[in-house]
DNA sequence: CTGTTAGCGCCTTCAT
DNA sequence: ATGAAGGCGCTAACAG
């Protein structure tokens, strides 16, 4: 009695091993690993090398993630860990990733519920899937730590993060004065802020940039003319109408949002109450979303080079996962302000 | 010499093993096993366990994915097989599938790229994971016979699909039934359909489903009528601007999309066009995304329940992965039509 | 109740 | 260039 035999007496189709492969071929199991991994170079004869192959194709057989991933210590996984996966900026975040991840591993996406970062439980059994690396979008000082291990790991949109964390940040910073530049160009001389609600890092990094320029550039933001609601077109609407008169009082003529989405209340809560935009008052969002170019009127924006901050996520965890120091540990991705009809009557066009 | 100071004295940090447990509370490293997957009750003594659950507290010992999926033959990953996951769509699915996994099972996503099934290559490293069980979004045939194995998986969204296969869809076509019922009712006799491009089957049901309501309620869709176009904003745009004269010239007075991007786009190119709509075309969309109802004009549109699919494949999965045979092999949820300002002028209110 | 044993499938020395 | 053998960490079956 074989294996082969004792296999194939049990009723469930069995799976394909290395050692069925081997036994097919004529040779020991270390060769066929040795051929399957692609590391026969040299140290397989041709004859032999040939042999595997064809019993690999023959039986069907594909190398099981789970052994190989015990005996090496490491999977071939890299997770990318995404609150809020229903942010359009992830799709061009996993284009760009996979575009540099190719097939040397396996990309996988962990997603929580919105916004929030995933529990000490999960964590651990992200953990227990041995993964070659981490991505982690905005994550929380609570889950690095739970994290605590020289697990490979970039973090993507982080932008107060410890700077001995590898991360690729975009530079919101730059955007949001780019917007109190473009206010002054217009000649508006007090300007409100739609807050989001959530509490991530890039969104008071957002707040705090556009209240420096805004004193900067001599654009008077009173207290009271800063606002917050959560990041979803009704909230931001009903908000939007609730501050309104008292900004409206206040001589407030534009109003910059922490987010296109919200952006996209104001344009709606604006319609109804019947202020002119961008003549009564000149709005601003933040992400540059698919729908802000066609609009109405279209969204005046800061764009975010999504697709690059995947590509140079994956870029850098590469290296860690190779051992390698990253060439710079943390990197910043420019922003950059596309002017549409929420600002200029003739942005649109 | 014993396994613990053995892997003091190595230079990395050795994770924490069950072996190390068991010898920090002085039993076996079956019954650590037992206690940390909660199979204790009866087989375990209340003093070891007590001892156990210290040592594991002790040592931060967790569990280990790979060892124990090796051990038991399937890990406790529940893989979601999503294309394009910028669909909106998915992040209510998502919520739906979780709120029935819990704890029992981790979830993990696995994307490509927009619209594309993956290839078999890809197909085989998820199976290399050993997954629990397989949630896939609008499986194309392809992928379904490279699985080939008795793998619990449900399809998501595939009304084409083989009825031996557990799915969960959504009636699309009720959905676009409703939607000629509701030009009949405004008075429209002549429509035009704008589908989508890339091929999958929904897009498929939706337009067909159109086309025999249409001669059903009386309303003419000619041939020439029913164009079509990636489903993206800007190229809806393009497609409806080149055949707007065309189906003017015709007297059509009503446009069925096939999803809400597109409709966006067709707004925007009414506008360009001066086209007033509802008054001199009433627009359709098809998914009720979020923006729909804030847009100018809101989209009327089919709105899917998402999070039932979810919630509902993932319980179908789970009887699966409990080896029963699923209540219903394959279940069909309802659409409803939800009127807007894009066909009547008061339905925005 | 508890410990021992025998793998799960693979990769990697180490001899040959 | 090749094969035998020893784990990787865990769990299921079996003996006590």
């Amino acid at each position: 009695m074989n294996i082969g035999e004792k296999s194939a007496g049990k009723q469930p189709p069995r799976r394909v091993t290395a050692a069925m492969v081997a036994e097919h071929a004529g040779v020991s199991t270390a060769t066929v690993s040795l051929v399957a991994n692609g590391k026969s170079a040299g140290r397989v004869s041709k004859h032999n090398e040939e042999r595997v192959r064809e019993a690999i194709r023959e039986l069907g057989y594909f190398v099981d993630g789970i052994g190989s991933s015990l005996a090496k210590g490491v999977s071939s996984l890299v997770i990318l860990v995404a609150p809020d996966i229903s942010n359009p900026f992830f799709a061009k975040v996993i284009a760009g990733v996979r575009s540099v991840l190719g097939n040397d591993y396996q990309l996988l996406l962990s997603v929580t519920d919105a916004g929030i970062s995933p529990s000490a439980t999960e964590t651990r059994r992200l953990l227990g899937l041995r993964p070659a690396g981490l991505l982690v979008h905005a994550p929380t000082k609570v889950f690095l730590e739970d994290l605590a291990g020289p697990l490979p790991l970039v973090a993507l949109d982080a932008p107060g993060i410890d700077p001995s964390i590898p991360a690729v940040n975009m530079d919101v910073a730059q955007g949001a004065e780019a917007v109190v530049a473009h206010f002054a160009s217009l000649g508006h001389t007090k300007a409100a802020y739609l807050d989001g609600s959530t509490g991530t890092d890039t969104l008071m990094v957002r707040r705090e940039a556009f209240l420096d320029a805004a004193t900067h550039y001599g654009i008077e933001v009173l207290p009271g003319n800063v606002a917050s609601s959560m990041i979803d077109v009704g909230a931001a609407s009903d908000e939007f109408s609730r501050n309104w008169p008292m900004w409206e009082s206040c001589g407030v003529t534009a109003l910059a949002c922490a987010t296109d989405t919200q952006a996209f209340g104001v344009l709606h809560a604006a319609r109804h109450l019947g202020i002119r935009i961008p003549h009564r008052l000149a709005v601003t969002g933040f992400d540059d979303l698919p729908y802000s170019a066609t609009s109405s009127p279209s969204i005046t924006s800061v764009q975010l080079h999504a697709t690059e901050v995947g590509r140079q996520a994956a870029l850098k965890l590469r290296e860690l996962i190779d051992g390698q120091a990253p060439q710079s540990l943390q990197s910043m991705l420019p922003s950059s302000l596309v002017v549409r009809g929420s600002t200029t009557a003739d942005g649109g066009l």
